[in-house]
DNA sequence: GTCTATATTGTGATAGAC
DNA sequence: GTCTATCACAATATAGAC
């Protein structure tokens, strides 16, 4: 109940939040968002030019939220398995906050490919040190001899894919029990680390 | 060059989904459709009476190709060991083929989820038979013990993310090098079932 | 800053000639 | 079946009062 929390650029740009999310830029209607944000249309255009403008600042704030906070994994003190194990959790909580972003972030980068460029840039994304990380302990022989990157994607596709593909999962595999859902989301904390462990280990 | 290869339907079809599968059902134009088919609005409406019954028309046949292919595995006789390296393999090259596809399908997904219900029924699509096997032969004591849809939605994560998050990996991982990527992907044909065999297998 | 009313454009859909 | 022309409405965007 701050004033900042209540200021009409605040409630535009979480009411914007809610509406791209779900329905994506083409989907989204600015009556909607207006409604949501329980204003009317021309207000969102003396705050936001256009609805690109308002929907660069959504995307911004959600890209910078998903991809970085996945890049940039912990203290660099700990080892490539305990990474993992920190990682798989980390993400997950943030997805299970924030479930519908992966789809949202997928759809969007698809439809406007080289816009990824800039953000990254502006993000300061790079790429992960982990992959050199992981690459070090395999010349030290304490991981299996395969490529790091292979790895990284292994990781960051079983955390993300299950939230993307959730209505396929609840709807084929689990006869629409979104409670098995849950559950089963929070079991893989320990079994996507537990799985990529095994597989990564020496004999 | 056959009749039915020219037919205006096919034309119509073939044009709809190269773009809906682009750009979504929000952000396709009827009139990049007609342009694409090299004939004119009017006609798509001739064919097809809505917008919808046109998507519907690309988005079952697409959802056919997909969600079915992925749920049915080979033939049953083989071991779980066997099936998911002939999984990987059809997967990956589906998808090579068809790389918006996983994109679409998922976001088109989270826009309607209810209507996969119907979708998986007339598609007769089911819980898939591999994940009983898997835990038969859990207990006949040939795999490790855990969770069997964990492992299948493993498997199925790391076919078919790389593909939705395919800017990204570029992106970030890769510099653009879109050999690079490819390299990549054909990679994971091996390195897939390598991987999961390791990580469920009895040590 | 916020509203109502309105302009402007985009887009799905139809009418009707050929 | 295929086209041109046009309708009807939805959606973004702006004007102008308060």
């Amino acid at each position: 109940m701050q004033e900042k929390d209540t200021n009409t650029e605040t409630l535009i740009l979480e009411a914007a939040k809610k509406v791209f999310v779900l329905k994506g830029f083409d989907g989204a209607r600015m009556q909607e968002i207006a409604d949501e944000a329980g204003i009317n249309k021309a207000l969102l255009h003396y705050y936001f030019r256009k609805k690109e403008k308002l929907f660069e600042a959504v995307f911004n704030e959600a890209f910078s939220k998903f991809v970085p906070k996945i890049w940039k994994i912990q203290r660099s003190d700990q080892t490539v398995f305990e990474k993992i194990e920190e990682a798989a959790e980390q993400y997950i909580n943030l997805f299970k906050e924030n479930p519908h972003l992966p789809i949202f972030v997928l759809h969007e980068l698809s439809r406007n490919s080289e816009y990824v460029v800039n953000l990254l840039q502006t993000n300061g994304v790079m790429p992960p040190l982990i992959v050199s990380q992981i690459q070090k302990e395999i010349d030290e022989g304490k991981i299996e001899n395969m490529p790091p990157l292979q790895i990284l994607v292994n990781l960051l596709s079983m955390c993300i894919f299950p939230f993307a593909a959730r209505p396929i999962i609840l709807g084929i595999l689990m006869n629409n029990d979104v409670q098995a859902f849950d559950t089963f989301i929070e079991q893989r904390k320990k079994e996507i680390p537990k799985f990529i462990i095994k597989a990564i280990s020496k004999k």
